[in-house]
DNA sequence: CTGAAAGCGCTAACAC
DNA sequence: GTGTTAGCGCTTTCAG
């Protein structure tokens, strides 16, 4: 196996030139510099060896080596994050480089041991991301390279990061509702994601009740509650149940996420409510079970791939101011929304 | 940035030796050709002067990256599949290297440009994977370099192959029916796959019905029926409804995936029947789904993270046999299933 | 026990 | 226009 690959010489041999020569065609093609007789034999050569450059030698001297790092806690296997490392891996290939890949598996590791791995391979530029959006603690060998954050922030935000935009995400969802002539009987269901081990709430939660609420108060109005639970489908059931009994049973919701409304979905038909007859429903994440769902599920998408794919044109530009970058979140619009009765 | 990196010949001179004996000691750290002081020298300097090796440049004399490529139409961002690469990446770091990943996007393409940029980039092996199990066709460049193909089969399997053990699968799914008592009633939701534009079905298909009908027929018994359909939930719930009006009403389901029995479950719901008590169902993939779902699903798993793993492993063992390797597919047991009453 | 020297495949001043 | 030469950072014979 591995046979002896066709190297600069062999062409240079091939063509009768001098090693130099056959660099100078096979890389700067444009350079006039070598007659238009020479360039051909070289081109001819090199097509008639199948010669590829090796990239770990120029690499040596040229200082790039054509590949950039992705380090995240866990994005590829998840569900849709792993749309990011999609988007990166595009928007790499597009300019020919490719991407070296890394997982610390667990968020409370800060990958430093998979950051020096990358940089011996002499990696262009380092994406650090994470599966969902937080605050991100990065360790100091990270600035010996051109880098980004992706789907993090860094404390103090010292470097380009590349971020959803949740909360106009937020604005999207209640306008929505708004518009379709729900006004003081909305829900939120899910909240900021109060849990016990992040009793603080996550980034999207605060930002998606920011944004809604700010939609609200746009118009004079406000919503009629906020339920605050786990954003899993168990809790979507027993919180939305909660809501229906109220004295102010609701006539639209909006759910953090895809599985709380599945949840939800459960106690409204449970009781007898039609979707979007009785109740609309909004969600976030446009996930796959949005369209499963019945009556199909309206939701917001996280645009993990964009965000991906602009993560890498960061690195690449080599952007050096500290900006955050929003991707705008789109929204698929289904079946769960209608005028209330 | 990137400030000049500490080379040997750093160490070297900060621990006053020749760059030799430096690469010996940092290299060969059994080596005990080296005086016990001089190689605590040469550690010290290294350590204090923050060294690491440039593996690029080493890479150019000893012929190898320590380095994986993974080449695939769409692993990465694909709901489940995205498992097989943690498990590649995670074997792959427990031995010090570092995966490279592209992505065709395209089931038709063969990757042959992204091998070359990874053989440009001269990886140690190469992993030809695919999102779900077929057959590929793929570049004869893939030949230049140890490989496995992950999830798919070359045609006359002339190279090692990880895939799925789904004909075990059929044969577990059909037992885990029999053990319980459901013998004559049971309906095999989905068949092979066959659709417009994979009119043959597809490998998991063809296999889970094979194991299925095995397993039966170890018994002396046979399936109720099989519907062929697409894998997706309105075709399970349109299919499910259909056979719970024929004479022969079933016991119990084997659904071909988990998006399936969502269906299934709608329509089996909506006709008053319950679950497991009027009709047990198992399915395959065990995706998140399946644990939502109420009652939870009994599923069987795809073991892609294992499959990922073993693919690493396999490549790096340098493996020579064109052995196919079947992973296991394991169960796992929730509440749809019950004796029939 | 240690160092000098060659060379992996490539690029880029600088000469001719 | 083209070739000579040095060198990127490292490993590894081979002498001493």
């Amino acid at each position: 196996m591995r046979q002896k690959r066709v190297t600069l010489s062999d062409v240079a041999r091939e063509a009768g030139v001098s090693r130099t020569t056959a660099s100078f065609v096979l890389s700067h093609q444009d350079s006039k510099r070598i007659s238009a007789d020479t360039q051909d034999r070289v081109w001819e050569a090199s097509r008639k060896l199948g010669y590829r450059p090796n990239l770990a030698a120029r690499s040596l001297r040229v200082n790039s080596t054509m590949t950039i790092g992705m380090i995240s806690d866990r994005i590829a296997a998840t569900q849709y994050a792993g749309e990011m490392v999609r988007g990166a891996i595009e928007a790499a290939t597009r300019t020919g480089r490719v991407l070296l890949i890394a997982e610390t598996e667990d968020e409370s590791a800060d990958g430093a041991e998979h950051i020096d791995a990358m940089l011996d391979r002499q990696v262009d530029g380092l994406i650090y991301g994470s599966m969902y959006t937080r605050e991100v603690e990065p360790p100091v060998s990270l600035r010996s390279v051109p880098h980004v954050f992706l789907n993090c922030l860094p404390p103090g935000n010292d470097g380009p990061a590349v971020i959803p935009d949740e909360a106009e995400a937020g604005r999207l969802a209640a306008a929505t509702l708004l518009d379709a002539g729900h006004t003081d009987r909305v829900y939120y269901i899910g909240g900021r994601h109060l849990t016990a081990d992040k009793p603080g709430g996550i980034f999207a939660g605060h930002e998606r009740a920011r944004g809604i609420a700010e939609a609200f108060a746009a118009r004079g109005l406000s919503l009629a509650g906020t339920a605050e639970c786990e954003w899993v489908p168990p809790e979507g059931y027993r919180v939305a149940r909660e809501v229906l009994r109220t004295d102010l049973p609701p006539t639209a919701l909006i759910c953090a996420n895809d599985r709380l409304a599945l949840g939800a979905y459960q106690a409204l038909q449970e009781s007898g409510f039609s979707i979007p007859g009785d109740v609309s429903v909004v969600s976030f994440d446009d996930s796959e079970l949005a369209a499963w769902m019945r009556p199909a599920l309206t939701s917001i998408a996280l645009p993990h791939y964009d965000m991906g794919a602009k993560a890498v044109e960061l690195v690449l530009g080599n952007q050096r101011e500290a900006a955050v970058h929003r991707c705008p979140m789109p929204c698929s619009t289904r079946e769960s929304v209608a005028r209330p009765r």
